[in-house]
DNA sequence: AGAAAGCCTCGGCCGC
DNA sequence: TGCGGCCGAGGCTTTC
């Protein structure tokens, strides 16, 4: 079962990256993809020498290193994984088998006590960023008030888009990955096709709580793959609450599941 | 062989 | 008709 960085793994990352809170940047590295969002490559390895971290934060997907110079993130994409040294921040968070290979790092960081953090990315969509802008992401899904939440469902003109889409927003929400959205959708018992002005405050609350109660239990369980729908997941799926056979379709530019019976 | 769970860009469409 | 913003589709990339 392919297994993605979602909210739950990045935060996990950041966990693993507290043990590096104090240690002094020797070196760092990134290759032609991992680098792709800064200026050239070698920005990386000349912005992060000889800077101390002072801190770690997360907002939504996105995963920041404080220093006492700039702040640094790491997105991790489909498939990235946060190593310090051998040890994987989520155990066995690969795609497909559970592989390491040396080609698959990407960059990352060496550290004066001779640690390195490695970003080790099969799929090259991974990207690290220096002095992020935090103003393109909305409050993290994981702390997101209901007040908050009612700002980001908001409706600008028209019925609003489907609330799938919005979900995915990370403008709006950061962090509500696919995964997560079509569980906290089907234990809300919402169609992910609904358009945002025809959501009633019912709805709303419904899914809010949803939304909490998902990443809540998926973080006990240990990921983002762990929903209960997951299991109908995959072509002739069956609802598991009610046997219904799932629907498909791509809502908000990613492939959705939900069950016509219960989620409406 | 086709589909993939993140993110980015582009083009079309809508409303002012 | 012009413009800007919004939204969905498609691309990226490699894997199994």
């Amino acid at each position: 079962m392919p297994r993605v960085p979602e909210i739950l793994e990045v935060e996990s990352y950041r966990r693993l990256c507290d043990q590096v809170v104090g240690a002094r940047i020797t070196r760092g590295f990134a290759d032609a993809y991992l680098g792709k969002k800064l200026a050239s490559p070698a920005t990386w390895a000349r912005a992060v020498k000889g800077l101390i971290v002072t801190g770690t934060a997360r907002r939504g997907k996105l995963l920041l290193l404080e220093t006492d110079g700039p702040t640094l993130g790491i997105r991790f994409g489909m498939t990235g994984v946060l190593l310090l040294d051998t040890e994987a921040g989520i155990e066995g968070l690969f795609y497909g088998p559970h592989t390491f290979r040396e080609e698959w790092v990407r960059g990352g960081l060496e550290f004066a006590d001779g640690r390195r953090l490695l970003v080790h990315d099969p799929r090259r969509l991974a990207r690290v960023e220096i002095e992020p802008d935090l103003d393109e992401l909305g409050p993290d899904a994981l702390t997101i008030t209901r007040r908050q939440f009612d700002v980001a469902l908001a409706v600008e003109r028209g019925e609003g888009p489907a609330i799938k889409a919005r979900l995915l927003d990370q403008s709006r929400i950061a962090g509500v990955g696919n995964l997560l959205a079509d569980e906290a959708l089907f234990r809300a018992g919402v169609d992910p096709h609904t358009p945002l002005a025809r959501l009633d405050d019912a709805r709303r609350t419904a899914l809010y709580r949803a939304l909490r109660s998902t990443t809540r239990t998926l973080a006990q369980r240990g990921g983002s793959h762990l929903g209960d729908h997951m299991a109908a997941r995959l072509r002739g799926g069956v609802c598991p609450r009610d046997g219904e056979s799932m629907a498909i379709a791509t809502i908000g530019g990613r492939t959705t599941y939900w069950c016509p019976r219960h989620q409406h």
